[in-house]
DNA sequence: TTACCTTTTCGGAACGTTTCCGAAATGAGC
DNA sequence: GCTCATTTCGGAAACGTTCCGAAAAGGTAA
């Protein structure tokens, strides 16, 4: 059984004062002696008081509660996301609270439907996969929740967002491979409902033309995030009479998945087949040969997204943003093209 | 600005009836009338009425929220707690609130003091390695808090707790290691603060001396638990004349630093230096060699260690109890003694 | 002395619920 | 038509705060 907390009024009764008084003394006292507010303040710190912020939540109508709604977070990625919302939050005196959608549009709007506006201060939101419609988050937004986009953004949505360069960092990993002298570069790419899919591609197909290289359609996959699609895309290219010399993928993960295909099938990276992606997760650092990757700054991501949300909270009427954190590519042996003998 | 939510005194004064009437028909209705109770329904749905959860707090003493202090988020085995935890949670329909003392004792108390007990009814704890003291646990236990305690526990806590089987998991490798044939054997540990660091340096222990093998008191290192204490531990090491012909590490994070370094002195594993360690982190798997490791069961400790502080606080006089969870050794190449020409 | 101001303090309403208690309405039984 | 039990409802207190308007106390000027 909890043990009864000492509230305002236990103090007032022990100081033989009104509640109102005690409230303001332990506030910016504008309004009250300076000996009660002694008082107060010192039979306050014995008894250890603590306001109960339910009660301050009901009379003040905010909670210090932000949300944050994603579709993963057992992820490198995502979790590195949080740590960054979670260090500015707690910095300015807000507390995090989490709702995991696992990808699932289906549990996104369940979340979403029984979240209660009174709860929370303000929401971030990356959203899944499957997400095709925004219908959900609009009659939030309607009701004048603040609600700040990160990374999955959905684009009919009047919010602020935050988002990586994902074009510039696909153009850059891209316009890599082709100085280093590759020519039939394939695409393993991401799930096209997902904006940041779209742009990644977008950015392989414009340094392609940039550089008056041929776009093979069959060299462009979307499939999946996960390592496992990055093994099924491999397979699926094998089947082709001509192979790519090198593979710009969507993700860290799906270039696991391709690299341990690739290697199982005999061939050589980045002799035979060169691959660059894009997240930089730690595995990238230690798979062999070392992966070259497009760095996405997950932890400023997070932390840039809370401080705009916790922008818009403070001035519900500011201008909505959307911030395009530069991407910065990091070459390693992957994408290496070997020295002609 | 937020607009004005409806509230139960809304429907009221619409349907022209009492506000505890509303109250009532909204719940399991035993004092209103079928066709009263319809109308409230149908109105409460038509305005997508949701009761203001911090009202139903204050009174009622409960928050449906569980809040989570942990030394870490962005890290594989902590976040797939989280998930855990989360599933669980979000089941039952609680809410998870995080807190992240990002492996600082002084933010952990920090947090602890700060935390209102009214806020939560439950919370689940894994301390910092700096934690070497359990008062300001304490407070809050006293006052009535159910706290359950997962992974890195403290000792003298009269708390449930839920961890692994350090010391079997432990053992279990180093049993492997020494049944490949290795005689040689160090342990690269972690912080001795943490009990589960000083368990694991105990099964390794026990499995020598149960095989009557020497313990050379220059092959145990004991250091920090990241990637780069690995890396420092293997120099230590160097130093000596007679190198072990193989180490168990405190965790795959460890490990990698240890590959890593040993790699970059030209030995080769598992044929000079086998190695295994524990977590089965994924990048245990694509680490090359491929690690042999011991599996955290990390989703099962969350949920279970949610299960239990869920049931604590549905019923606080429950027995508290202290869960194990089985550790299991996943063998792959770093372990495997190459065979004698 | 009276009137008026300032400073300090207090009472009470309000926030949105739940829950207890009692009152009104209904119907049955005599 | 009366009493009594049952069903249905309304009123009000309570949860722990904040905040507004007003009272009390003390000071100043006429």
């Amino acid at each position: 059984m909890k043990s009864k907390n000492i509230t305002i009024k236990e103090i007032a009764n022990r100081l033989g004062i009104a509640v109102s008084t005690v409230s303001r003394a332990l506030h910016d006292a504008y309004d009250v002696s300076a000996e009660t507010r002694q008082r107060v303040l010192a039979l306050a710190e014995e008894l250890d008081y603590k306001p109960n912020p339910y009660a301050v939540s009901l009379v003040k109508h905010e909670a210090k509660i932000i949300g944050v709604l994603l579709p993963e977070i057992a992820t490198h990625y995502f979790s590195t996301i949080v740590k960054g919302i979670q260090d500015v939050a707690y910095n300015i005196g807000y507390n995090v609270m989490f709702f995991v959608s696992n990808e699932s549009l289906e549990r996104e709007k369940l979340i979403l439907k029984n979240l209660n506006i009174n709860t929370l201060d303000g929401l971030l939101v990356s959203v899944t996969y499957e997400t095709n419609n925004s219908d959900h988050f609009k009659k939030l937004i309607d009701k004048g929740l603040p609600v700040v986009f990160f990374d999955r953004v959905l684009n009919d949505l009047n919010t602020s967002k935050v988002l990586q360069d994902d074009y510039q960092g696909a153009f850059n990993a891209t316009q890599h491979l082709i100085q280093q002298g590759f020519k039939r570069i394939a695409h393993f790419g991401g799930p096209l409902i997902l904006e940041n899919a779209r742009l990644r591609v977008k950015g392989f197909r414009d340094a392609l033309e940039q550089n008056e290289l041929p776009i093979n359609p069959k060299y462009i996959i979307h499939s999946g995030i996960s390592q496992d699609d990055g093994v099924r895309d491999v397979s699926k290219l094998l089947g082709l009479k001509s192979l790519p010399d090198a593979i710009f993928c969507y993700s860290d993960r799906k270039a696991i998945g391709v690299m341990m295909a690739l290697k199982r099938y005999g061939y050589r990276i980045p002799r035979d087949i060169a691959i660059a992606s894009f997240m930089n997760a730690p595995v990238s650092e230690v798979v062999e040969p070392s992966l070259t990757t497009v760095e996405q700054a997950a932890y400023e991501i997070g932390a840039k997204s809370c401080q705009l949300l916790l922008q818009q909270i403070a001035k519900p009427d500011m201008e909505l943003q959307t911030i395009l954190m530069p991407s910065k590519l990091i070459i390693r042996e992957s994408s290496i093209k070997a020295k002609a003998v």
